[in-house]
DNA sequence: AAACTGACTAATA
DNA sequence: CTATTAGCCAGTT
């Protein structure tokens, strides 16, 4: 983790609710996280995350349903290996039906904190 | 402190 | 579909 990690902590904290074989886009997060119009940000905190965290990072995708490909040019593929086996597909441009596969908070939930 | 950068998004053309 | 513009804001240099 990294300076300024209270954001961060909001964005993990939400990244961590995402269910299995579901996914969520950065501006979601973002949004979920009370951090509205921070998608930057949300990308930023995942980049900073140390790999074997329990954060399922992997889930968090582009807007566009894509996995956002980085510099490091690497781990993006493993990220759509997970994302495959939790059961979400992906066409053959490598975008995963965002419709089926996006993840919604519930919205109830509110009071499940404690 | 100012400029640059970036796992982003959305609206237009 | 691609390109351009603009909004957003923290971390780095």
């Amino acid at each position: 983790m990294q300076p300024g990690s209270a954001n961060y902590a909001r964005i993990y904290a939400i990244v961590k609710r995402i269910p299995r074989g579901r996914v969520a886009t950065y501006g979601q997060i973002a949004t979920l996280a009370g951090l509205d119009g921070h998608a930057r940000q949300v990308g930023y905190a995942l980049h900073s995350l140390p790999d074997r965290s329990d954060i399922p990072w992997h889930r968090v995708i582009n807007a566009k349903g894509e996995i956002s490909p980085r510099s490091a040019g690497d781990s993006h593929e493993l990220q759509r290996m997970l994302l495959e086996e939790e059961g979400v597909e992906f066409s053959l441009d490598g975008r995963a039906d965002l419709k089926k596969f996006r993840w919604k908070r519930p919205a109830d939930y509110a009071d499940r904190r404690r």
